[in-house]
DNA sequence: ACTTGAGATGAAGAGTTTCGCAAGTCATGT
DNA sequence: ACATGACTTGCGAAACTCTTCATCTCAAGT
């Protein structure tokens, strides 16, 4: 293998690492959707779209045909819902062990 | 909820983005490490993992136990296991999908 | 009390990302 | 041919991340 396998898996992951990319592949792994049909739902400047959509498509997790005056946008490896789940999993444990915290703390904690 | 949750979910998968950050939880979702064990197994200057396991511990991935001399760390989110593996599935889909592509352009290939 | 080994922390320089703007392409309607 | 709507691209300034170095803490052994 020609790069460290951690090395692409990290890059993979940074890949996710951004708001507006994190939204278009929800919204993608919907139905496909034309830039503006996107550009309706995630508030952001259409260059700013653009360059996102550039950078999943780079690493190849979208696709795009032009379709007449659109281009329409798609998921390109359906797995990618599994892992945008496991990521929401992740999340609402991080979420629930810091409310149980906030529980215990609001109840003058018994031992430091 | 506070932080738009995209928001949330990217600031999560960055956490993932880096290449030391993977590999201290591959190895510890195999079971815990003292960081001198993992500085044994991953090639980077001591106070650089003590960085990177700074940021899994506040983003509460990890926990560290002091064991007298040593600190032991420990996967917080057992979940976490089930992401890397999606994420691997994925970056196999990548490279299959790639080198697809490469055997057909080797074949002299039909159309551009 | 002193030393030593194991980690953590702070700060600074280098490098990378992000965002908005201006300019460019491409298909469609006139 | 031209105008227009739909995207994309290049560019520079601001914001962030990474890595290393020097410094610090903590526990165990002497």
């Amino acid at each position: 293998m020609g790069v460290p396998l951690y090395q692409a898996k990290a890059e993979f992951f940074k890949t996710l690492g951004h708001p507006a990319r994190i939204r278009i592949l929800e919204l993608l792994s919907e139905r496909d959707h034309a830039v503006h049909e996107l550009l309706e739902k995630i508030s952001i400047e259409p260059s700013n779209l653009s360059q996102q959509l550039g950078v999943l498509r780079r690493t190849q997790l979208v696709t795009s045909n032009r379709a007449g005056g659109a281009v329409v946008y798609s998921i390109a490896v359906p797995e990618v819902r599994d892992l945008l789940l496991a990521g929401r999993r992740i999340l609402t444990q991080l979420a629930a062990a810091q409310s149980q915290l906030g529980a215990e703390l609001a109840v003058d904690l018994p031992e430091s």
